[in-house]
This record gives C-alpha cells, structure tokens and sequence, in this order.
DNA sequence: CTAACATTCAAATGATTGTTTAAATGATTT
DNA sequence: AAATCATTTAAACAATCATTTGAATGTTAG
C-alpha cells in the first residue's frame, strides 16, 4: 500500500468529480474580487466608505472622523481610490474624496441590511 | 508659539467642525461590519462563498475546488459560519456547507457586477 | 469492538498588512 | 521668494492572519 499514498489526505474523490470540476470552472469568475472585500474588510476603511457615502470628504475631515493620523487617513483613501472603489478632486491644497458609483454604495447598502439581521432566510 | 501646538498634524478644524461631528456619529452603524467583508476578503474564502452560492459542498469537495489541504478549507467554512455567511448540516460522517441566506448571495453578486464594470457613473 | 474515514482542533510558522514616523510634494498667501 | 498648510510618500515596526502539521473527535462499516 504505498502507490496508492500519492493522494496524501482525503480520499473522497470519486462521487463528486464531476460536480468539484464544474464549480472549480465557474469560481474562476472571482479573480480578483478579494481585493475589493478586502479593501472594505478594515474596520477603519468601512468606516471611511460609508462615510463617503453620505459626504464628500477631504483627507482632514476623514483623519478626524476615523481618529487617526492624516498620513493613515490618506493611505487608505488612496488604497480605495486605486481599487475603484472612491474618487478624488482637487481644489487648492485640498483633495476632496468620494466613492467611485452607486454600485460601491449598493454593496455596503445590502452588507449592512445582512449585517442589521433583515435577511430573508433561505 | 508653544500652545498652540497641541494639535499635532493638521489645523483644518473650524471649516467642517460640524460636518466632521455629523458624519462621526453616523459611521457608527458600521460596527461590527467590517468582520463580514474581511471574511469575503481572502482569495480563497471569496472562491468558497461564490462555490456555496452555486451548490452545496462538503469541505472535502471545497478543499478540492480552492486546492487547499482539508484543514485549511475546514478552517474557512467554520470562519464563514461563525459569521452568519454561512450554514452547514451534517449528513453521516460528511459535513455540507451551504451559504446562509439571499442576502449574502447577493452582497457577492452586486459585488461582482461592480467589478466586472457593469455600473453606472456617478 | 475495531478499523477507516471526514472533519475539527490547537500550536507554530510564515506572510500580509495597518500604523507610525519623518521627510517630501504641491499649492496658496503674504 | 519665503512661509504655511494639506496631502503624499517611504521605510520601519507591530500586529494580524492564513497555512501547515499532527493529533483528536465523532461517525460508519466490518
């Protein structure tokens, strides 16, 4: 019994191979969605995007809102701004920030209806 | 100048006292929720949501569709459950996971509209 | 009861990531 | 032009998290 041994952990794989084969193809279709649940997945980065939500804000404004450093601030904003997730505007020394399209607003606007427990059960 | 300068950073304080103040209070609603995008967050864990939202999988099947070892896939779905994402039912000595509710189905669908760019500007 | 198997658990390792600090842009005002 | 202010950048540090490994549960079959 040592040919055998190249499967090293669980043998169930038989009866369904046909059905892991077919939902491995269709999982392909999330490449790359992790990084935008990921950029929402810090507690002060989904404070920030609801924030921007509701309002326009400048770096300053979200520093103080969050309670953090503005270099903090600012690093977020711009991890949210090169996922697509917000936008920004200048005017003068400030940066005005905003999310990119009502689609970001959508997912945290059905996140929070989840996480408020307002869920159809299945 | 020695007083002043307890505020450390940044001196835009006056102009959106009042907007900062507003906006401060109203992030409290997303307490909590950042755990659920986290979750949603990892590459793999974001494959197995979109797999659970498809079909109904044991961990041995999960394992198999993200290539992890059992562990690991045993590890993201006890994740998933403990967070509402997901429910599992035990049938003989196997255990399926399914995804929780429509509500969650649908934070990865509007998620995945998102990025795929089918959204419109605002 | 014993053996085999799917799953879970727990500790340890390795990799990612958020925050801090200090310096550097870019823009406005005097 | 110099000084001030908002923002950005970069490097270093601390903390978090995913994965591995080996052992432990709990279930079914012989």
């Amino acid at each position: 019994m040592a040919a055998e041994e190249q499967f090293d952990t669980c043998t169930c794989f038989s009866p369904d191979e046909e059905k892991v084969h077919r939902v491995r193809a269709q999982v392909k279709v999330t490449e790359g969605l992790g990084q935008i649940f990921k950029a929402l997945g810090d507690d002060n980065r989904i404070k920030i995007a609801y924030a921007l939500s509701r309002e326009e804000l400048c770096v300053c404004d979200v520093a103080q809102i969050i309670d953090s450093s503005v270099a903090a601030a600012s690093h977020h904003l711009r991890l949210l701004k090169n996922l697509g997730l917000a936008k920004s505007r200048k005017q003068g020394k400030m940066v005005y920030y905003s999310l990119q399209d009502a689609c970001v607003k959508a997912i945290i606007e059905v996140a929070l209806e989840h996480h408020r427990g307002h869920c159809e059960a299945e």
